[in-house]
DNA sequence: TCTGGGGTCCTCATTCCT
DNA sequence: TCTGAGGAATGAGGACCC
């Protein structure tokens, strides 16, 4: 084997898995005082402080749910009230993004202290290299594995789930194997026996478009998707994404671990409690407008970037979404800058029907001088400029 | 009573320029 | 002057991921 790889991803709240828990929903003003009581301490959630799951009235859907709540059919990305009629009995617990970025940042700690060839792939899961880590070798890595295990435990609470692999590719859904807290090693000779008979939406990259085209075509498994012939996969999938199918089903990833990136953009967004109409809710939507932009660029200040390219992003009340966006000469990060381009992009986008969502994204960032806490600009008052719709 | 928020990457069309 | 190829930049939309 040429190298190894590892991709571990956090499980939330292990303490909890023998209740029926879901996370999401959003945050509101009265959910500060609860995550206060637990805030730093994982283990030792007042479960009975929080809301019921049949008490929910919003639009928010689940970040994550216990092994308890899925036995119910409840699941990630799922909308909260479809989950109330499904286990309304389930305990709702308020995201609590703060916390994530704290045990986050302690668990990458963790691993960079272990293996410093570390990918950052989000606030759960990471790819490490340890091609080159003293004794990443020893029982095909699983000697290491357990070490990254405990360690993380150790400092964290929190268990996690680690695939060894010879590609990120294969990592990825080894680490799938065994969960949650499990270790799994896939060696390029098990590709028949352990890859093959999976669903191709386990390819991480074939997501519910690619698997209805491929159940279409009676492809099911990865082991028949690795049957056709690459020609016919690249007429029918185009020549990129069909030749990465290809690979993908050969077990085939060439992509190195990543240990540094630059943003390409920065974006805020939200979804309203109830759909609003450009003209009946002019003065509300121009301070929701107003107040993105604003966050977009302390965001944009606070990172030390900024960017050429501004853009809006709108979601009508039927959930189609539509994007405009407009490439300045000089990059900025100025809250007013960017309301002025966004809005000029807002006048280019009909406005007849309700909206649900509305966004504020800056791209083509350079890096500039991040502002300090007590440089930064103060805020401008929400309202000051309302009145562009 | 459906469907969050913050990202990346890719494709395709258009326009401008050489 | 006409036509066309090809590249870069831009803009819109969509798939996918955590």
């Amino acid at each position: 084997m040429d190298a190894f790889y590892a991709s571990v991803e956090l499980l939330r709240y292990p303490q909890l898995k023998g209740l029926p828990v879901v996370i999401g929903g959003g945050r509101r003003p009265q959910d500060e005082a609860l995550a206060a009581a637990y805030a730093g301490r994982p283990g030792d959630i007042p479960v009975a402080a929080f809301a019921l799951l049949k008490d929910y009235a919003g639009r928010g859907v689940i970040t994550t749910a216990t092994y308890a709540a899925r036995q119910f059919g409840v699941g990630s990305a799922m909308g909260l009230m479809k989950a109330a009629r499904l286990c309304p009995q389930a305990v709702l617990l308020p995201v609590d993004f703060a916390a994530y970025r704290r045990y986050s940042r302690l668990f990458k700690e963790v691993i960079l202290s272990i293996a410093p060839v570390m990918e950052d792939r989000g606030v759960d899961e990471v790819y490490i290299d340890f091609t080159r880590v003293a004794g990443g070798q020893r029982d095909g890595g699983r000697v290491l594995a357990r070490l990254i295990q405990k360690s993380i435990f150790d400092a964290t609470g929190l268990t996690c789930s680690i695939g060894v692999a010879p590609n990120k590719l294969i990592a990825k859904m080894a680490s799938e194997f065994n969960k949650p807290n499990g270790i799994s090693i896939v060696q390029p000779g098990d590709l028949q026996d352990l890859i093959w008979p999976l669903d191709c939406r386990k390819i991480n990259g074939v997501g519910p478009k690619a698997e209805a085209r491929l159940l279409a075509h009676g492809i099911r498994t990865i082991g028949e998707l690795a049957q056709r012939p690459l020609p016919w996969l690249m007429q029918q999938f185009g020549r990129s994404y069909g030749a990465w199918l290809h690979d993908a089903a050969w077990g085939r990833d060439e992509r190195p671990v990543v240990t540094k990136s630059e943003p390409v953009s920065m974006s805020r967004e939200t979804t309203f409690d109830r759909d609003l109409h450009a003209v009946h809710d002019r003065a509300e939507l121009g301070a929701i407008f107003t107040d993105l932009c604003q966050r977009v660029a302390q965001d944009l200040q606070r990172k030390g970037y900024a960017g050429r390219t501004i853009g809006i992003k709108l979601r009508y009340d039927d959930f189609r979404a539509v994007t405009r966006d407009q490439t300045i000469a000089v990059p900025t990060h100025d809250a007013a800058t960017i309301r002025r381009v966004a809005g000029l992009c807002l006048k280019r986008v009909p406005l007849d029907r309700r909206l649900r969502l509305l966004g504020v994204r800056v791209a083509s960032l350079v890096p500039v001088a991040p502002h300090s806490a007590d440089s930064m600009p103060p805020a401008r008052k929400q309202g000051a400029t309302v009145g562009l719709f």
